[in-house]
DNA sequence: AGATAGATGAGAATCTTTTTCATTACGAGT
DNA sequence: ACTCGTAATGAAAAAGATTCTCATCTATCT
């Protein structure tokens, strides 16, 4: 249960973290910015901080419960880590999100980051397009 | 020459504009924030406000003469595009900055965008690694 | 050279995120 | 269950990045 997950965290049971946390579990948006979550609790009658919010998503992250993602806009976007590392494709339009994992590309990152004497910690990638509700031709 | 670039960005060829050019040619580091380049060219004697510089930066990336990228670190970091797309790795202990290209990996992201119905625009990149000078084993 | 649309600089404004600090609430130990 | 010390919270201020406003200047065309 996510109390359980908190606490391995090495973070008190509060309130505001296991709202954040049940927030994240059950939206039906899975990429969220501070500002969404914020709002999104706030229309569930939660009164949590922003300022919280952000301190508790940065503790999850630390803690490997979530993933920040910087997306183009100016400002980045949290989702539950779930232990599948994926990548993004997002539409220019409509802002509508998808993931993939492509073991190909997956591997060649490893060996480029090799071949250059780079130790891999981690990688972001972003491919922006239009989707099948947005493309021109 | 630098004023024909900027002539045909549709711009005209202003002092500031062509600082900023020249800048970005011949800085030793290829990739520089807003804020960089501001400093930058006072060090140099140009005296050439914050605002211009981001106004300058995003006209130029309009034209296509500049690519600007999303590094983590909450701020921009641009770079002149000199036309042959490549990708970056960045080591997470000294900032270095590598580029690289990679066919496979291209060809996969076209492929991955294809088959999610997406037209794809344009990608993202980054591999955050530690640089041979930094990593621990 | 003169007219005009476009560009600049300084500062204000905006947006995102972090910090400060006084107050409150977990949770370990009794 | 009660107490206490520490960690967590909320509100507001601060900080950092970027954009906007507007009065002034200037490149370009005639
Ligand atoms: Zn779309
Ligand atoms: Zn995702
Ligand atoms: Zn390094
Ligand atoms: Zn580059």
């Amino acid at each position: 249960m996510d109390n359980q997950e908190i606490r391995n965290a090495g973070l008190k049971v509060t309130l505001p973290r296991v709202k954040i946390l049940e927030l994240l579990e059950n939206s039906t948006q899975r990429h969220v910015s501070a500002e969404d979550v914020y709002k999104l609790l706030l229309d569930k009658g939660e009164e949590i901080g922003l300022a919280t919010v952000y301190r508790v998503l940065t503790q999850f992250e630390a803690a490997g419960l979530v993933a920040r993602h910087n997306f183009e806009g100016g400002h980045a976007v949290f989702e539950l880590d779930r232990g599948e590392h994926h990548d993004h494709i997002v539409c220019v339009v409509c802002g509508k999100v998808e993931e993939f994992m492509d073991a190909t590309i997956e591997q060649r990152q490893r060996e480029v980051a090799q071949e250059r004497g780079f130790e891999m910690a981690d990688h972001s990638l972003i491919i922006y397009g239009r989707c099948n509700k947005h493309k021109e031709a």
